[in-house]
This record gives structure tokens, sequence and C-alpha cells, in this order.
DNA sequence: ATAATTGCAAAGCGTTTGCACCCTG
DNA sequence: CAGGGTGCAAACGCTTTGCAATTAT
């Protein structure tokens, strides 16, 4: 039981130490420059999405060297790499989040903004279904779920 | 067959004569003045989406008199008031489309960026079930399918 | 050495807002 | 006539871009 909760612990909070996230960077074709990594790191150690003004701001109140613009196409750079996912349940600004690989949809709750994964993704065969009988050929999908998560609805 | 063809059109756009708008609108509680109704008969009129821009641009070349910003806070207004719904598929702008009321989801293509809506969402039950084994529980959740329609995919 | 990356400041762009005027009820 | 609605232009906030200096391979 204990060993249970500790992996999945282990599994779902992203390796943070800088060599791992070297080796993610590199992975993508992504030259890992300092600024990448930082920008990374301040990704990693988030529960919930960040925008890049937040990560920026979180960064300069650090004394980490920084600018703005980096932050940006750091993150436009990851996410066209898909290192990082970006949600849309914002209108106005644009959040990432550092998430495991592979198609997966999020959980995100309206309360603490916390977002969880919502891994391995069955819908393909019933949007299939749903929209070829219209003629329609589904090329990608998100799904975005708001609602409580298990901590705010304890309290 | 005739017949079920004009029964599949009549449904499937919406009606744009005036006493039908200026029915939504008053059933909404949004006072129908002659710049709301011009917008929601443009926006009765597109095939795809439309943006604020988009809206202001076409009327203004059709000399109608409205200005930016009465477009921007009517099709807010109007989203607020679920007369119209909102798509997110487009990260820097805000896409608007006047939909059959209820709960439902679209189907975007790429190619020629038109609209079509995805009845009936039975999707709450699967969602029930993969997000309440994590003590989440969802209140809401939006679903965007982008692919090829029927006619893009024929060329 | 060479090409990519960065920082800054300026520009861009979609959207919102202040305010005087106008219309509708 | 009272109150919401409108138009214009200015203000805003997020994001991108031009360019010279810097850094990684």
């Amino acid at each position: 039981m204990t060993l249970n909760l500790t992996m999945a612990i282990i599994r779902s909070v992203p390796d943070s130490s800088d060599t791992k996230l070297r080796l993610r960077l590199s992975r993508a074709g992504v030259r890992p420059t300092r600024q990448r990594l930082t920008v990374l790191k301040a990704l990693a150690a988030e529960q919930h999405d960040a925008t890049a003004q937040e990560i920026y701001a979180r960064l300069r109140r650090r004394g980490e060297r920084v600018g703005l613009a980096t932050v940006y196409r750091t993150l436009s750079l990851l996410s066209e790499r898909e290192v990082v996912d970006e949600l849309a349940h914002h209108p106005t600004e644009t959040c990432y989040r550092l998430c495991s690989p592979g198609h997966h949809h999020h959980l995100v709750c309206s309360e603490c903004h916390r977002v969880e994964e919502l891994g391995s993704c069955d819908l393909e065969p019933w949007l299939d279904r749903a929209a070829g009988s219209r003629g329609f050929v589904p090329t990608s999908h998100t799904l975005e779920v708001v609602g409580l998560c298990a901590g705010c609805r304890a309290s």
C-alpha cells in the first residue's frame, strides 16, 4: 500500500533534476541553454499550469537572469516540440504545463487551479463513429474538464 | 429523399428571420437593439465560426452602422447568456458560432474552417468514471475536434 | 568560427474602457 | 425623462519582433 502510494507519487511528479530536464530538451532537439533549463525547471516545480508572465515574474523575483521574450520563445518552442502542454481554458493568455508524454487530457480544478492528467484516452473509437456518420474524419481533439479536485472537495 | 435533404438543411441552418432572432434575444433577456440584431444576423449567416473583428469588417463593408466595441460587447453578452457558442481552438482570438441550444461539441474542419455540431454528448458517464477514480468531480467539459469535413475530403 | 540564442525596447494586435451622445421604453 | 446602449478613441495586456550583443557547439 505504502509502496503503491510512493510509486504513484513518483510517477505523477515530473522529475525535476537538471540532468533529466536537460535530457528532455536534447531528446526534443532543443539546445539546452541556461535560460531554457531555468524555464523548464520552473515549470516542473508547478502544481498548476503557468503563463509565460507568471514564470517570468517568478524567475525574476528569484534573481534569475532571463528576459520575458526568452520565456515566451522557450515556451512556444517547447510546446511545438511537445515537451510541454498548452492549455486553452484561459481565453486571453496561454497556460503551459509540464506533462508526461503521450496523448492525454486535463482535469482542471476550478477552485485551486491544480491540473491533473487524465491518461489513457479511449475516446477515439467513439469519436470516429460519431464524426464518421457525418463524413468527418477527426485528426486531433482536445478535451478539457473543469471540476473540483479531491482536496478542494474535502474542504 | 428530396424531403429528407430539405429537412436536414432546414434543421442545420439556424433560422435567420428577424422575428426569430429577435425572439432569441428577448428570451435571453437581451434588449433587441438594431445593432444586436445585425450582429446576430451576421452570425446566423455564417457557415464557419467568426471573430468579432470579422463580423465588424463584414458589417461595415455592407454599409451597416455599428461600432467595433459594440460588436465585442454584443458577442460577449450573447455568449454569457448562452445565445452563441464560444470556440477556443484559436489561441489569440475568440471565435463565435450561433448554435442550437443544449450541450454539444464541435467538429472544426482544418481545411475550410466550417464548424459542425456534434450533438448528443454521451461522454459524462465515461468522464465521471475516469475522473472519479481520482476523487475529481467534473462540473463541465469542452471537447473540440479538428479534422477534415466531408466536402474537403472529397477534393 | 559560426550559427543559434538572448535581452531590450518598440511595435503589434485583439480586446476593454471612459465618456459624451443617443435611443428606447 | 431615466437608464441602458452606442460610438469613438484612448488605454490595456499579452505576445511578437528587430537588432546588436552574447553564447553554445
